[in-house]
RNA sequence: GGGCGUAUAGCUCAGUUGGCUAGAGCGCUGCCGUCACAUGGCAGAGGUCACUGGUUCAAGUCCAGUUACGCCCA
C-alpha cells in the first residue's frame, strides 16, 4: 500500500466495480415478496441549467449516506436519480447562450413562428441539446461523487415516462374541477414575458418615489366643481388604467367624498369615488409607512395591481388594461382611448419608465402635481429576469390547491406532533373525520421539526396556483380550443363533432363559470392521453392546442409518481426496457425520506404531497409521498453569502474531488451537516489551478489518509501475526485493550445508529472520527504495538475492530473503505461472541456487505473504565515529562508503589509503552525527579534528563495549586449552599462531595511536593 | 409588518430532558525526522457563552425584553 492515500488512484476502480456486481439496483420483488423492507429516496432532481454545486454535493452526500447505510442494513434500497428541466431558467439560460455566441436569440425563432415558419421547434431542439449535456456533466457529477443511485432507473421530468404522468394528471385535475381557466392578475414578466408564480418572484427594496396626483372632482354633467382630491401612488403610470378612486368610510375628514364622482386627466375618464375599508387613513406622524404617506385617497386601477383588483371586485368596477405585454402602454389591450380622450395618446408607445416620467411632467405642467416624496419600498422582481413583476391582466390556466381535496390532504399528512396547537384545534372542529384509523393523515414529519410550521403557514395563506407559462420549453398544456360565432353554434356543433370520436375528454366550455369574462364562445378539450389519432381530429376540425406550457413544478409535483411509473407502468417498462417497472410504485412509495433545502418546502414538498394523495387516492386520500422530510443547511461563502456564479465564489465539487478526493468531500459535508440553516464554507482561489477551493476539506482529506495508514498498519500486522481459526472468541477472556476496543465499537456503533436514525450528520460524523482516530489510532494501535505480532487473539480483535470500523464508515467515505476492505477480507477473520454483522448480501464488495450489529449489552464498563484510568495515569506522566522537557526518546522510570503498582503491573505492557518507561520500579525515587499526582496520591519519575530543573518544576506545580484551590472552593460553596444540599438530587450532592475529596487530597499531594522543593 | 433562524476560543462549529472546572477541528505556541501516518505524534495557550432583566439550590441551556445579522412570507 502507497504511503499516502491517492484518491485519484482509487476511486474509478471502486465505481466500475460497484457498477459491474450490480449492488445499486433495487429490487422490487423482494419488498412484495416481503423478503426485505423497503428503502427509498428520491432524488431532488437538479436543474439542468447548470453543474451542480457544493449545496447539491452537500444534499447528495447526506442522501448517499442514508442509501449505503440502508443497503447494508439490509433494507431493499432504492436512491432514484433524474434531472429537471427548470422551464423558464433552462430556456433563459440557452436563450442567452445563443446570443453571447453572437447567434440568434429566442426573439427571432418567434419571429419565424409567427410567420409561418418552424421557430418553436427549431429552438426546442437546441435547447435539448443543451439539456443533454447538462444532464451528462450533472451525471457525472453525482457518480463522480460515489453517488449509489439506482442508474437504470434514471428519469428525466420531460421525458416520456414523466410526460404520461402529466397528461394523465392534467386530465383528472381538469375533469374533477381543479383545474380552470381565469382572467386574472399575474405576476408578469415583461422581458420573458410570461406569468410567473408568487413564489418566482423575489421581492427588493428600492427607492422609489410618492407621487401626489390631483384628481378634479366633477359634477354629474361631467363639469369641474373647482374641488380636487389628491391620491397617493408608487406608480402613477397606471392611473391611466384607473376606473376608481377609494376612501375610507371611517375617515372623519374624507368619507363625504363617497358617491361623487371625479375625471381622470388627459384620459378624461370619469370614475366613481368609492368608500372601502382596505383604504389606510393618512396620519402623517405614524411610524407606519402607509399611513404616513398615505393622502386618504387611493387610486384603484384594478387591472395592474392585486389589491386594487380585489378592491374592484367588491365594487364592480371596471378592469382597463393599459399596457402592451412588453409593458408599454398601449390602446390596443383593453383602453378604448377613443372614448374620452383628453390628451392621453401622448402617453402611448412609451415604456413604462419613459410613461412615469412623462406623466410626472405632465401632471407637474397642468399643476396637478401636488407632491413627490422618496420612499424606499419592496417591490416584485422576475427571479429570471430581474426586473420589476407586472401585475398583468390575462387569460391563464389555474390549479385549484386552495380546495381541500389538495390543500387540505396536504395539510392533514403532516404528524400530528408537529402541529402548532390552533390547527389541532381548526382541524378537530371542522374537519371530524381527520386521523380516523388508515386515514393515511398525519403520517409526514420534519426534520429539524421547526419546518413543519414552514409547511403550515405557507398552506394556510395558500392561493390558487397559476400554472400555465408562455414559454416553450416545457410540457405543452393538453388542452385544444376552438372558438365558435355563437354559443348555439358552439354547442350544437361541438357536441356532435367530438362526442363521436373521443374516448376520454373533458369539454369545458366558454360563458359557464370561470371563464365568463373571456370574450367570445368556445370550448376548451382536454384529451386523457396523447392520442395521435384524436390529436388530429381536432385540428382537422379547426381546434388549436393551448400554446403555453405548464410550470415546471406541476412535473417535479409529480416526481414520487412518474419516477414510478405512474399511471401506466407497463408503457413505462416498455419505453424504458426496465422489466420490473411495474413493481416499483407498489414497493416503493411511500418513500422513506426526502432530503431537502428549505426553499424547497413550499415550492415542492407541499405540491408532491398533494398530488400523491391525491392521485394514489380512492376514497379517502392516499399517503403522503415520504415519511419523513429532512431539510439541510445552506451552503454559504465565508461572508454568509449564497455560492453563485456572479459573485464567483461558486465550488465545483469536482474541483474539491480533484484536490481532496470525493471522501474527503463527503465527510467535511457530512461533519458541517448541523441542525442550523445554514453554514459556511470559506472559500480560496487556488492560484495554480485558477479553480475554489476550501481548506475546510483538509478534515476529510487528513481523515482519509489517517485510515489509510492505520488500516496498511493493521494488515502489516495482521499479516505477520495471523488470526487462526478456532471457535468464537469470549471477549471476556481478552486482554484489558482488547476488551475495551471491542466496548469501544459497541459505543460507536450506537452512536452512529441513532445519528443516522435522527438525521444528525455531524453526530454521525464525529462518532466515527473519535472511533477511528481517537480510539483505534491514538490509544488502541499504541497500545497493542508490542503484543499484536505474538497474541493471536490481539489479531482477531484488530481484524475485526478495521472490518467494523470500515463499515460504520462506508456510507461516508465509500471509495476508500472499499478499496481497504478488499484487502482485508482476503485476511482470514474469527468470530468474537455477540459481535455479528448483519446479513451480507453479497460479500463481493463492501457497499453490500451487513452493518454492524453488537449487542449493546456488550458495552464493558469494567474495561472502560480500568482504561480509562490507565489512559489518566498515562496522560499525567506525559504532561510532567513534558514540563520538564524530556525528550520524547528518553526512557524514563515510573515509581510506584501501593495499589496503584500492582494496576500498573495487571496493565502491562501499557504505561510502560505509552509513556516510554525504562522501568516501572517500586523504590523511592531519587532527589533528581519529578513528581506528578494521580488519583490523590504523588508519585515520581526519575531519570528524566541528566537534572531536573527544580523552577520549572515549582513553577508547574504552584499553577496546579492555584487551580486546584480554585475548584476546591467553588465545591465547597456549592456545598455550603443550604438550598442545592437540600434540592439537587442525592446523586449529584454525593457526587460534589466525592470530588471535594478527592480535589483536596490532590492539593495536599502537590503542597507536599512544593514543600519537598522548598 | 408577520414567521423562522443565528450570535459560544482568532476561524468553522458542537453543547440533547437546566447539574460545566464550557468541548471539537482548523489556526497558534513548544518539543519531536519515530520503523502506519509530518495529510503525523506529544504537550500547551486561548472563552464575562451578544446584551439586560427574570425563574431556580443551580442558566451557555428555560422565560421576557434589547441589539446585530441572515432567510422566508406579506
Amino acid at each position: 500500500m502507497s504511503k499516502a492515500y491517492d484518491p485519484a488512484a482509487t476511486e474509478p476502480a471502486m465505481w466500475s466495480k460497484w457498477m459491474d456486481s450490480g449492488a445499486f439496483h433495487a429490487d422490487p420483488s423482494r419488498v412484495l415478496d416481503g423478503n426485505a423492507r423497503p428503502y427509498c429516496i428520491l432524488i431532488p432532481p437538479p436543474n439542468v441549467t447548470a453543474a451542480l454545486h457544493l449545496g447539491h454535493a452537500l444534499n447528495n452526500s447526506i442522501q448517499d449516506i442514508l442509501v449505503r447505510a440502508h443497503r447494508m442494513k439490509g433494507f431493499e434500497t432504492l436512491w432514484m436519480p433524474g434531472t429537471d428541466h427548470a422551464g423558464i431558467a433552462t430556456q433563459t439560460m440557452v436563450d442567452k447562450k445563443l446570443k453571447g455566441e453572437g447567434k440568434a436569440g429566442i426573439a427571432e425563432y418567434k419571429k419565424k413562428e409567427l410567420e409561418g415558419g418552424n421557430g418553436r421547434d427549431e429552438f426546442i431542439g437546441l435547447v435539448q441539446e443543451f439539456k443533454d449535456e447538462f444532464e451528462e456533466r450533472i451525471t457525472h457529477q453525482l457518480q463522480t461523487m460515489g453517488c449509489s443511485c439506482d442508474w437504470e432507473r434514471q428519469r428525466f421530468t420531460m421525458d416520456d415516462i414523466c410526460a404520461r404522468a402529466v397528461r394523465e394528471a392534467f386530465f383528472r385535475l381538469f375533469k374533477d374541477g381543479l383545474i380552470y381557466r381565469g382572467k386574472r392578475l399575474v405576476n408578469w414578466d415583461p422581458v420573458t414575458q410570461t406569468a410567473l408564480a408568487d413564489d418566482e418572484v423575489e421581492m427588493n427594496d428600492v427607492d422609489g418615489f410618492f407621487w401626489y396626483l390631483r384628481y378634479p372632482v366633477v359634477d354629474d354633467a361631467g363639469n369641474e366643481t373647482g374641488e380636487h382630491v389628491t391620491v397617493a401612488t408608487t406608480r402613477p403610470e397606471t392611473y391611466l388604467g384607473d376606473t376608481g378612486v377609494a376612501v375610507n368610510p371611517k375617515d372623519p375628514n374624507h368619507a363625504k367624498f363617497i358617491g361623487k364622482r371625479v375625471k381622470l386627466p388627459f384620459v378624461g375618464r370619469i370614475i366613481p369615488i368609492i368608500g372601502d375599508d382596505y383604504v389606510v387613513m393618512a396620519d402623517p406622524e405614524s411610524s407606519d409607512s402607509k399611513a404616513k404617506f398615505a393622502s386618504g385617497f387611493l387610486k384603484v386601477t384594478p387591472a395592474h395591481d392585486p389589491n386594487d383588483y380585489m378592491i374592484g371586485q367588491r365594487h364592480d368596477l371596471e378592469m382597463i388594461n393599459i399596457m402592451a405585454p412588453d409593458a408599454s402602454i398601449s390602446d390596443q389591450h383593453g383602453w378604448d382611448r377613443a372614448e374620452n380622450n383628453e390628451g392621453g395618446e401622448q402617453f402611448v408607445g412609451l415604456s413604462r419608465e419613459d410613461a412615469r416620467a412623462a406623466i410626472e411632467q405632465a401632471f407637474r405642467d397642468a399643476n396637478l402635481l401636488e407632491a413627490k416624496k422618496p420612499h424606499n419600498h419592496a417591490v416584485g422582481h422576475s427571479y429570471r429576469s430581474h426586473v420589476p413583476v407586472e401585475p398583468y391582466l390575462s387569460d391563464q390556466w389555474y390549479c385549484k390547491v386552495t380546495d381541500d381535496r389538495l390543500r387540505g390532504n396536504a395539510q392533514r399528512a403532516l404528524n400530528p406532533e408537529q402541529r402548532t396547537e390552533k390547527s389541532i384545534k381548526d382541524w378537530v372542529e371542522s374537519r371530524p373525520k381527520m386521523m380516523t384509523d388508515g386515514s393515511n393523515d398525519g403520517t409526514m414529519s420534519f426534520y429539524p421539526s421547526r419546518y413543519a410550521k414552514t409547511y403550515e403557514t405557507w398552506h394556510d395563506n395558500l392561493r390558487d396556483w397559476c400554472i400555465s407559462r408562455q414559454l416553450w420549453w416545457g410540457h405543452r398544456i393538453p388542452v385544444w380550443f376552438k372558438e365558435y360565432e355563437s354559443f348555439e353554434a358552439m354547442e350544437s356543433e361541438s357536441d356532435a363533432i367530438v362526442l363521436g370520436w373521443l374516448k376520454d375528454y373533458q369539454i369545458v366550455s366558454i360563458g359557464a363559470d370561470e371563464v365568463a369574462q373571456s370574450e367570445g364562445h368556445g370550448d376548451f378539450i382536454c384529451i386523457a392521453d396523447a392520442d395521435e389519432r384524436a390529436i388530429e381530429l381536432l385540428l382537422e376540425h379547426g381546434y388549436t392546442q393551448d400554446p403555453d406550457v405548464l410550470d415546471t413544478w406541476f412535473s417535479s409535483a409529480l416526481w414520487p409518481l412518474s419516477t414510478m411509473g405512474w399511471p401506466d407502468a407497463s408503457a413505462a417498462k416498455d419505453s424504458s426496457g426496465v422489466a420490473d417497472f411495474e413493481s416499483v410504485l407498489g414497493a416503493f412509495n411511500p418513500t422513506s425520506v426526502l432530503c431537502t433545502a428549505r426553499e424547497i418546502i413550499t415550492l415542492w414538498v407541499s405540491r408532491m404531497t398533494m398530488f400523491n394523495r391525491y392521485f394514489l387516492g380512492q376514497e379517502q386520500a392516499g399517503k403522503a409521498p415520504f415519511k419523513d422530510v429532512f431539510i439541510h443547511a445552506m451552503i454559504q461563502d465565508g461572508e454568509g453569502r449564497k455560492m453563485s456564479k456572479s459573485l464567483g465564489n461558486g465550488v465545483d465539487p469536482l474541483d474539491i474531488i480533484h484536490s481532496h478526493g470525493a471522501d474527503a468531500m463527503r465527510f467535511t459535508l457530512c461533519q458541517m451537516t448541523t441542525q442550523t440553516q445554514d453554514v459556511r464554507m470559506p472559500v480560496e482561489l487556488d492560484e495554480s489551478t485558477g479553480k475554489n477551493t476550501s481548506p475546510k476539506f483538509d478534515i476529510g482529506r487528513n481523515l482519509c489518509n489517517k485510515l489509510w495508514n492505520a488500516a496498511k498498519f493493521a494488515m502489516m500486522m495482521l499479516e505477520k501475526n495471523p488470526v487462526q481459526a478456532g471457535a468464537p472468541i469470549d471477549a471476556q477472556e481478552l486482554s484489558l485493550v482488547d476488551r475495551w476496543m471491542l466496548s469501544r465499537v459497541v459505543h460507536a456503533t450506537g452512536a452512529v445508529n441513532t445519528a443516522l436514525r435522527n438525521y444528525m450528520f455531524k453526530d454521525y460524523a464525529d462518532a466515527i472520527y473519535d472511533l477511528l482516530w481517537r480510539d483505534f489510532c491514538d490509544w488502541y494501535l499504541e497500545s497493542i504495538k508490542p503484543t499484536v505480532g505474538t497474541d493471536p487473539n490481539q489479531a482477531a480483535v484488530l481484524r475485526h475492530v478495521l472490518d467494523s470500523i470500515l463499515r460504520l464508515m462506508h456510507p461516508v467515505t465509500p471509495f476508500i473503505t472499499e478499496a481497504i476492505h478488499e484487502r482485508l477480507s482476503a485476511i482470514p477473520m474469527r468470530e468474537i461472541e455477540g459481535f455479528g454483522f448483519d446479513e451480507t448480501k453479497s460479500s463481493e464488495t463492501l457497499c453490500q456487505s451487513g452493518w454492524p450489529n453488537p449487542d449493546q449489552s456488550l458495552r464493558d464498563e469494567v474495561a472502560e473504565e480500568a482504561y480509562g484510568r490507565m489512559v489518566a495515569l498515562t496522560t499525567a506522566i506525559r504532561e510532567v515529562r513534558a514540563s520538564n522537557k524530556v525528550p520524547p526518546k528518553r526512557k524514563v522510570v515510573l515509581h510506584v508503589s501501593g495499589e496503584l503498582a500492582s494496576d500498573v503491573a495487571r496493565w502491562s505492557p501499557l504505561v510502560e509503552t505509552l509513556c516510554n518507561l525504562s522501568e516501572v520500579s517500586g523504590d523511592e525515587a531519587p532527589d533528581a525527579s519529578a513528581s506528578f499526582v494521580f488519583e490523590g496520591t504523588e508519585y515520581r519519575v526519575s531519570d528524566l534528563a541528566d537534572a531536573v530543573d527544580a523552577s520549572v518544576e515549582k513553577e508547574r506545580l504552584t499553577n496546579e495549586l492555584a487551580s486546584l484551590n480554585k475548584a476546591i472552593s467553588g465545591l465547597e460553596g456549592r456545598l455550603s449552599n443550604p438550598g442545592y444540599v437540600d434540592k439537587a438530587p442525592e446523586h449529584l450532592v454525593n457526587q460534589t462531595r466525592a470530588e471535594l475529596e478527592q480535589k483536596k487530597q490532590d492539593r495536599d499531594s502537590v503542597q507536599a511536593s512544593l514543600d519537598k522543593l522548598g
